[in-house]
RNA sequence: GGGAGAGUGUCCCGAGUGGCAAAGGGGGGGGACUGUAAAUCCCCUGCUUUACGGCUUCGUAGGUUCGAGUCCUACCUCUCCCA
């Protein structure tokens, strides 16, 4: 198990993170001396990031915790282009303060998963706006153009797949690569960074990068790619009904988050305990070795583990608790999703449904009626024409909602 | 600039003869079975406070027609080929 002399390639190893490393032996001695500076990049499209970007995220953490130093860069520069990887649609453009925003919400999250300071190993934040924006297009032909070959660059999966398939692949786009190996290059320069990490689609771009570098004459620098993660049934991680799993709390409670893992598929269990919890590899191999329903014992540790580390100790425990009383016992609880209503007035079940957050229409709060899926304090509903009032409350002063096993929501008087 | 194609249910793919709320998938939601799992089976998946009613949908704007996703005109966007 010890194949590598260092704790961060070891750790890294055991749970999974690892997809391909340009030279493990070279990256292996620079952690194992502690001196591995790696930086990932991260879009600021949204406001906040989701449930896919946290391999990346943790790949940070455990480089932090086994003794090396992360860097956090924002794509505050890169955003304003778009980059081809995977994708056969040009990204929107935001403007200026939409990015701005999108970093301040995106910093909230990383500030539970890393340690920042000015310290040895303390993280740090960077933008690549710092030195793209003042980027001077003549000197930057001159000095790091001159070093990329078309021929090569499309060579490239992204681009190639873009071409066979007739999809336009503007030029601004196309310079996406050359800007984030530059970026490479300027963290290598700036702050001694000597590895970047990312999700194996970032393979080429970050390999360019090591390149870049060698040929613009800094130190040496390292790659390391994180598989992609996909759901035993095929499915990619991070898509829910509801769209995508945010991080942000103010964009999907702990509670939810906490479901979000719950309703883990019995085959990915042992994989999601060790990409993303911190659990002792000896705890996750006990784990993973229960079978049939005892495996809902393993899927609550990793929901409680999963909400620690995003939302702390506390929310993640009041989670689980509501989710006890919820599904196991029956019966309401005071931290499920709570919206307020107006009720001086008895209230349609359908309008109900629709402020509840439960259907978006009140045709489709009809259909869900219609199939047997609503209802109101435990109790089925089949009439639609049913009218909730103050007199639905139960003893905590609220009316559970319910769709379904596992959408409930409490609705509270204004 | 010339030529050839394409844009369909505001999640995606995709059939579509002048009678169309528009086939079929996928995805999603619900139900059954289970373990808040997977697989499987069944139902639903445009809006509208009852509706064999009304309204809104096939790139945009007009037109022909009793009636247009379907025919005509112009425009927009995209793709390919030739310059």
């Amino acid at each position: 198990m010890t194949q590598y002399k260092s704790e961060f390639l070891n750790t890294l190893t055991e749970r999974g993170y690892i997809h391909q490393c340009s030279d493990f032996g070279g990256l292996d001695a620079l952690a194992a001396a502690n001196k591995a500076v790696a930086y990932i990049g991260f879009d600021c499209t949204a406001s906040s990031l989701h449930v896919g970007s946290l391999v990346q995220i943790m790949l940070l953490h455990w480089l932090q915790k086994t003794g090396n130093k992360p860097i956090v860069l924002m794509g505050g520069g890169t955003t304003r282009v778009g980059d081809p990887s995977g994708r056969d649609e040009s990204r929107k453009i935001l403007t200026l303060d939409d990015i701005e925003a999108n970093k301040r919400g995106i910093q909230t999250v990383f500030d539970k998963f890393l340690k920042f300071g000015k310290g040895g190993t303390d993280a740090f934040m960077s933008d690549n706006a710092e030195w793209l924006t003042t980027l001077n297009y003549i000197e930057m032909l001159r000095d790091v153009g001159k070093h990329f070959s078309v021929n090569r660059m499309l060579a490239m999966d992204s681009v190639k797949m873009r071409l066979e398939r007739e999809h336009e692949l503007s030029f601004i786009e196309f310079n996406y690569m050359v800007l984030q190996a530059y970026d490479f290059t300027e963290l290598a320069r700036r702050y001694g960074c000597n590895l970047q990490m990312g999700g194996s689609d970032q393979w080429g771009n970050i390999v360019n990068g090591i390149d870049l570098g060698r040929r613009m004459g800094t130190h040496q620098l390292y790659a390391l790619t994180s598989p992609l993660i996909t759901l035993s049934s095929g499915a990619k991680m991070g898509k829910t009904a509801s769209g995508a799993v945010w991080l942000n709390a103010d964009m999907r409670s702990p509670y939810e988050y906490w479901q979000f893992w719950r309703n883990t598929e019995d085959a990915d269990v042992g994989r999601f305990l060790k990409l993303f919890t911190i659990l002792p590899m000896s705890e996750i191999t006990k784990l993973e070795a229960l079978g049939g329903a005892e495996i809902n014992e393993a899927k609550k540790i990793l929901a409680n583990a999963a909400t620690a580390l995003l939302h702390g100790e506390a929310a993640a425990h009041e989670a689980a608790e509501t989710a006890r009383k919820t599904f196991e016992e029956g019966t309401s609880a005071a931290g499920l999703p709570t919206v307020v209503i107006d009720l001086s007035q008895p209230v349609g079940i359908l309008p109900a449904l629709v402020q509840a957050g439960l259907a978006t229409s009140n045709g489709e709060a009809k259909r869900s009626i219609q199939g047997g899926a609503i209802k109101v304090n435990d109790v089925a509903v089949s009439d639609e024409k049913l009218t909730v009032s103050k007199s639905d409350l139960n003893s905590d002063g609220a009316i559970k909602l319910s769709m379904g096993k596992k959408k409930h929501v409490l609705i509270k008087p204004a």
